[in-house]
DNA sequence: CGGATCGTTGATCAACTTCAACGGTCGTGG
DNA sequence: CCACGACCGTTGAAGTTGATCAACGATCCG
């Protein structure tokens, strides 16, 4: 048996559940263990899951027409992940997600999700909240996208995540900050030595 | 008296209101008119605001450490525009709003929304879908700037928003586009040759 | 009419990419 | 459990995209 505490916990610093309620989002997940290099998510298939990580690490990326991978988003414990216009839209994902780690993770289906928000007004709020930490979250992502150089968003990336940039690959990284992996070698190995 | 049908099509689309609940909604909402060039959100004071326009064009800009102007969001007729994080979370905005054209808008503040949100499901089921549509159209415009080169952005912008196009200023869409307007400028150029 | 603002053009420059090569490490099959 | 191949991060040289700077004409608005 899995330890649901943290999703617990995730889920009660949004909106305090009854009883019923908690019962019925929990009897609704599926626990599920995926190993390393295991697709969540494939471009084609819709996204039928919104998808939790209680442990282990993923990353979602689009390949553009030259072949070129980007990551879009990554999670580790107590991330949400899942390519959101599929998952909302119920229409083809144009993403690969792809667990980092031997992972632990919970899945709601959108079916599921639908029944639970038209079954009470608590359902409504706890994603209400989700979207919104989701479309401010990416509205940050944007600005620093508009505003700082590769060395700037490196920079950031490191002060607001440490422990991610510990365990994501340094290409995922890279992809994810908009450069190449050599420029992103290239800014680590400057930064050192200005250090020194 | 302003034509309010616009407004509530829109909210219509999203969730079937009751009579008293539209009514609630509508005398919550203040409707201003604002002159061009006129600030609606400036950095340091907290967005208070979530505004609809009615008739008329704002744009959302950020000034980077080197003074340089960079447009987050544009928003026409039938568009919602707020500094995100600054209204949800309630914190000092970041983001300059200010009117490109003489315009007409609906404004409801947060605290309204707070009590709107508290006093029925469907208010709830409202701002979720709402909350859902922003962060959907983030995450394309994510994608589209790691994918994309400048004029790819731009080529998608024209197919994407052709009204939109025809009333920003260059720079403005330049700066959107993540591009200086002399850059712009060099493209529209250079596909007009192409035609030929 | 006159000044400020906007879009354009061309020359130069910087940020970042591409390409190629190399060493280290990881995991996998024999 | 070892050996080998694949993958990852690094380095350097050359190339490209897009920025910067400066100058100019057009237009808008007061």
């Amino acid at each position: 048996m899995e330890d649901l505490a943290p999703f617990i916990e995730n889920i009660n610093q949004k909106v305090a559940l009854h009883h019923d309620e908690l019962d019925a989002l929990l009897s609704g997940l599926k626990v599920k263990k995926v190993k390393k290099k295991q697709f969540i998510v494939q471009p084609g298939f819709t996204n039928e899951h919104r998808t939790y990580v209680l442990q282990g690490a993923f990353r979602g990326y689009v390949i553009d027409v030259d072949g070129n991978e980007h990551t879009t988003q990554f999670a580790i414990e107590d991330w949400w992940i899942s390519d959101y216009n599929s998952y909302i839209y119920q229409i083809p994902a144009t993403m690969f997600i792809v667990a980092l780690e031997d992972s632990t993770i919970l899945q709601i289906d959108s079916q599921t999700e639908k029944r639970l928000k038209a079954s009470s007004y608590n359902f409504e709020k706890l994603f209400r909240m989700m979207a919104e930490k989701s479309a401010a979250f990416y509205a940050r992502r944007i600005i620093a996208g508009l505003t700082q150089n590769a060395e700037q968003r490196y920079t950031e990336f490191l002060e607001k995540f440490p422990k991610v940039a510990q365990r994501l690959p340094q290409y995922v990284l890279a992809s994810y900050l908009n450069m190449t992996t050599e420029y992103l070698s290239k800014i680590r190995n400057d930064k050192v030595k200005k250090k020194s």
